[in-house]
Formats: C-alpha cells, sequence, structure tokens
DNA sequence: AATATTATTGCAAACGATTACAATTGATTA
DNA sequence: TAATCAATTGTAATCGTTTGCAATAATATT
C-alpha cells in the first residue's frame, strides 16, 4: 500500500516528540504558537493525512455504519440510499452497503458480515421471504443498534421509519371507488411483508367502507418485481375473471400487469384500470402514465440514518420510535374511468 | 461501542500469551494441538472476533476499496455496484460507494473523502460534466491505483472497462437504415464523455458508409436524463422538423423523447421510430417496448472490481488495459418500419 | 550422562495516534 | 536567594493484533 507520512516523520523531521506534533495539529493551547507553525508548515510539505485506522483503534470504535436492502434493482431502494449517504458522511461515518437478493439466508450472511467487521449500527430493510428475527435481536441485545425502515420487522422492539402504508392504499382504492370502477382487484405484496399486510388492509376496509363485494378472487398475492404482476394478469385473463381496476403492491407489478393487458389486446384504463404505489420517476414516462404513490425516498433514507446515529452517539439511547412519514397520491391517466366522462 | 473480547481476554482466561493465542486461532504448526483446542473453545465461549482494524493497523493497509459513481437514480449503475460488491466481498475488501450527482465538484470531494479514508484503489466512472484530470493523475502518482469503468478518462493512462459504444451505435444505425427509414437524427449524449463521442461516431459512421445526407439538425445534443430527450423532442416538433427514427443517447432520454411524441398525438413506431441505449428491464415494460442495446452491467462491474484488486494485490501491476465487452441489440417494436411491411 | 534437537511458549516491539503524567525551562514572587 | 508557578515539551502507556527472537522444557542422540 501505498506509504503515508506519520506522526513520528513529522516529529522526525523537526527533532520533536510524537506527541508534540500531535498536540500542535490538535491546535491545543498548551503548545507554543511557534511549534504550532512550524508542525503545520512541515504536515503540509510532507502532505500528512491522518490515519483514520490507528484513529479507529484509539478510540474504539469503527466508524462504520451497515446497510442490509433486499436489491439494488428498481430504483427504489437506490434512492434511499443517497439519503442515507448524506447524513452518514456528514456525520463523519463510514457506510457499507450489502444487498440481500430478496433471501433470508443471504441477508443472514450479511448481517454477520457486517458483525465482523464491527459496524457501531445497522440499518436494514427486510427480505420478502421473512425475518431473520432471532439474529436482529441478539444484534440488538450485544449493543449493535438496528433501526428498519420501509420493510420492518413488526416483532422486534427498535426505531422504524415507515410510510402510511394503510392510509395511502386506502386513499388508492377510495380514488378507484370514486371514479366509479365496480369490480376492484388488489395484487397484494408478499405475504409475511408488513407493508403488504398494511396495504391490503386499507384496500379492505376501503371496500368494505363502500359496501362493496369481497370475493374470494379479490386479492390475488403477487411479488415485489414486474413478472409476477405480469404472470397474475395473465392468469386473470386466461381465467376470464376481468375487474375493472386493479391496486397492484407496487409500480413494478402494475407495469408487469401493464404489459399482460396490452398483450392480451386489452387497454389501460379503458378495459382495466391500475394503480401503482411507491412511484419513480417512470411512472410518468409509461403509457399510460400511472397513477402511483408517490413515497419520499430520499427523505425516508435521511430520518433512517439519523435516528440510528442518534442510537450509537446519545447517552442514554433515545427510547424507540416508529416514525411515520407522509405520501402522496397521483392520479394519472391509468385510473381515469374513461367510462364516466 | 459494544465491547468486544480481545485476544487478552481469551490469554487471561487460560494464563497464557496473548502471542500463543494468536497463533493457536491462527492454527500455526508451533502451537500445541491441546493449546489450540484450549484457545478455540475459549474463543467460541466468549464469541471472539478479530478486530479488524487492529489487523489493517498492523499489516497497514485498509482493506478498503473506493468508488465513485456519478449517479444512482437510473438503475444503470446500480446494477453495475452488484458486480463490484460481488467481487469486493470475495476478495475480502470493503467498499465505500460515493455518487457526485454529475458534477466535478462534488466527484473531487469524494476522491478527497475516499483518498483521506485511506483507500487502496478507486473505481470510477466519471461526470458527463468533464473530468478533473489533474487530481486523476495526481492520485496514480501518489500510489493510489484508478480504474476507470464505463465513463472513462481519454487522457488517463490506466484500467478501462469499456462497452463497444462505437460498434453498437453503428449496428443500431444501420438497422434503422435497412429497415427503410430515411431521414435518421441522432440524440446525442454531453459532449464531454467518451461514450458521447463514441456513440455519434458510430451513428455518423454508418450513415456516411450508405451515404446518407448528414444535415446539420442531424445530431442534437441532449443529456443523460429522460427530461433532456423531452426537450429535445418538443424542439423537433415544434421546428416541424420530424426524422422518420431517431437513435438515442440511452434508454431515459429515448424515454423521454416518447413521452413528447405521445403527448404532441403522434405515435412511435409509425410516425417516429426509436432505438435506445444502455437498456434496463424498462425497455420491455413500456409501450411500445424501446430498441435497445444490453449491456453486461453486472460482468462490467466485476470486470472492473478484478482490474482494480490486481492492481492494488499484483507486485509490479500489470501493464494498464482497456477491456471492451461485447453488447447486443436487442430489436423491439419501436423500431419497426410499419409502413415497410 | 552429557549434548543436541525439537516442541512449545513467552517477551517485547511494531503498526499510528492519543493523552495522563512527569520533566524541564524560564520567569515571578516572597 | 530560594521557592513557586506557568509554559512547554517529552516519556510512556494504551488501543488489539502480529511476529522475530529468546527461553524453557522435553525428547533424542552419542
Amino acid at each position: 500500500m501505498k506509504r503515508y507520512a506519520t506522526l513520528k516523520d513529522i516529529a522526525n523531521a523537526l527533532k520533536i516528540s510524537t506527541a508534540t506534533v500531535s498536540r500542535a495539529l490538535a491546535d491545543r493551547w498548551d503548545v507554543n504558537a511557534k511549534t504550532k507553525r512550524l508542525v503545520c508548515e512541515e504536515a503540509k510539505r510532507q502532505n500528512y493525512k491522518p490515519n483514520p485506522i490507528a484513529k479507529r483503534l484509539q478510540n474504539r470504535h469503527s466508524k462504520t455504519i451497515g446497510l442490509v436492502v433486499p436489491e439494488f434493482k428498481t430504483s427504489f431502494f437506490p434512492l434511499i440510499i443517497s439519503g442515507i449517504q448524506k447524513v452518514v458522511d456528514e456525520a463523519g461515518f463510514q457506510l457499507l452497503i450489502t444487498q440481500s437478493q430478496e433471501t433470508m439466508e443471504v441477508e443472514l450472511r450479511n448481517l454477520k458480515l457486517l458483525e465482523n467487521n464491527m459496524v457501531e449500527g445497522i440499518l436494514i430493510s427486510i427480505t420478502s421471504e421473512g425475518e431473520n428475527t432471532n439474529y436482529y435481536q441478539g444484534l440488538i441485545d450485544s449493543g449493535i443498534p438496528l433501526v428498519f425502515f420501509n420493510r420492518v420487522s413488526s416483532s422486534i422492539v427498535a426505531p422504524k421509519v415507515i410510510i402510511e402504508d394503510y392510509k395511502l392504499a386506502f386513499f388508492d382504492t377510495e380514488h378507484l371507488i370514486y371514479s366509479g370502477f365496480k369490480k376492484i382487484y388488489h395484487f397484494a405484496g408478499p405475504e409475511k411483508l408488513t407493508v403488504s399486510k398494511e396495504r391490503k388492509r386499507g384496500f379492505l376496509d376501503a371496500m368494505k367502507k363502500h359496501h362493496r363485494e369481497i370475493s374470494e378472487n379479490s386479492v390475488l398475492t403477487t411479488g415485489v418485481f414486474s413478472d409476477k404482476g405480469y404472470d397474475a394478469m395473465k392468469i386473470l385473463i386466461l381465467k376470464n375473471d376481468l375487474p375493472e381496476a386493479i391496486f397492484c403492491f407496487n409500480d413494478p407489478t402494475a407495469l408487469g400487469a401493464l404489459k399482460a393487458i396490452k398483450e392480451e389486446g386489452l387497454k389501460c384504463p379503458d378495459d382495466i384500470a391500475l394503480v401503482g404505489f411507491s412511484e419513480t420517476e417512470l411512472a410518468q414516462l409509461v403509457d399510460p402514465p400511472l397513477t402511483s404513490v408517490q413515497q419520499p425516498s430520499f427523505e425516508m433514507g435521511e430520518v433512517a440514518a439519523r435516528l440510528l446515529i442518534a442510537q450509537i452517539t446519545q447517552n442514554p439511547p433515545p427510547e424507540p420510535e416508529t416514525i411515520c412519514l407522509t405520501a402522496k397520491l397521483n392520479v394519472r391517466k391509468s385510473s381515469i374511468n374513461v367510462k364516466n366522462n
């Protein structure tokens, strides 16, 4: 590795002790002004940079935070990561990013990796497969705080950042109802995720409130990627069980459904209206533009990171709180009821 | 921070020296089998984890690699990062990820941040604004190897990973020509990027080869995000200067153009055909599905990371080479010439 | 039985930075 | 003049790990 200048190099050059050099660079009161000047000059000349590794060993913390996200492919998590990065950088921490490819096994491997790297805390959004509950708790018990965001654990007591899934799913559904659609279905997300449950609950409650019939087929469990939405839609078409509108778990599934609809010669929203959830830039680019829920992704990252840093730096750490961010329903062409107008 | 068990803890418990413990855990030949067993048991009992920070201080390398990407929003870079992650993890390195938001200033800040964190090497894809050439060279001179990928510096001698931009731009254009489109335009990327230049060169050469007229308006410089494609298309429509087909710098600009086309009541490919570049999953989901060039993004990340690790670990480091990955043109509906069939 | 050899372990220094404490100097005060 | 004080610097320990060398004990060789 590159050989960096050390305190000792400066000390030798000036024939003084490393202690004095250290103090001079820290600009402390108990060192002669002239010495300070000389040290600073010499430091600059040798392009001295304090060795962060030595510093961390000395004050016994790694100044490193771990991140576990389920995936990287959709642009949803990268945006959150941007927000996390910002806060983490500002606080002088490093960020180790891992992705668990939506499997519990890889997630567990990631957690162990982070633990071995002595992270001081972990930000996590769990996989759609389920939770490594025991391991989460073990980490917390051993003094590594966890903060959950977006996909949170239901059974662990820890700070969490979520959005108003229930409320917006309710709105989403009501929007379809008010638009005059009769037969409304829901493509639900992976069963084990709290977000899925909440959105489904929002859907069902809205339907009940307006006394809509809920059949066995009203809710179809899909997944998080577009292929699942595509498959689900194909099945509906095959069964010739077509709703007038579908509230999809997220945008990818909605887009998958849209693809299937088009392939079968149907039209959206004319034949089947669609609404998505957690939109990206994309929602505006597709045809028809997709009605969706706009989440404050960047902000979610910021908030989660701040919560974690508070857990790490404050003594005693603040009580775990669940922060619920507001989101916004953006109505676009995909859910306009043509017959109504 | 969490208090971890140390070598000393194990040594004290067994009333032996830390040196022996260290050797026992390293499974070295010169320590008694029974002692080894005892040490390993005690280590397990105390849940001992070697302190990576102390280790790094000891053998004087940070085992950390820096990454600088221009952005995180489109799903292009995240995929590359996945590939990088994989290789970096396997090699036992850590990855510090930064993004420069397409500005030279933030990029410079990121480079300095990484330098201060004693990374042993840097993977970089430069911004569309231009190059911090002097700083790149300074890093290399001071012993921190750089590897460029996707968006490479033209003036620096270093390992690089690119794809066959020229060749595929040529193919892309020829595909349009062979399809029978007469008036073909190119939405070019940011002027300073080599990828932009190469794709533009490919376009122009293909046009020349087939003796197509190249007017002043044939090439319009746009940007990397969809809004630029949208704007450029709107301008063409306003000027009533409509080509039959457009080869776009990348998928986002193509999708932006597509949006503008639809807004103006035109149809793709009937009125204007489109081809993109560096596709994501998305290309298949939009309407019409977008003809584009499929790049091996994950692999690009892997290759770049491997090149960097070779620079770091091999002595002497291998000669800088430029690796050119093959890509593939996927023809879809957006570039089918309806009149021809 | 005396010496040589091997197996096992400990001592201590090193990585680079920080910091409590001691030591030195010159100046001030009684 | 001797004692006191402040200003400045140095000494040495510390963080957790590794490793060359020396020390010890146990065994083998003559």
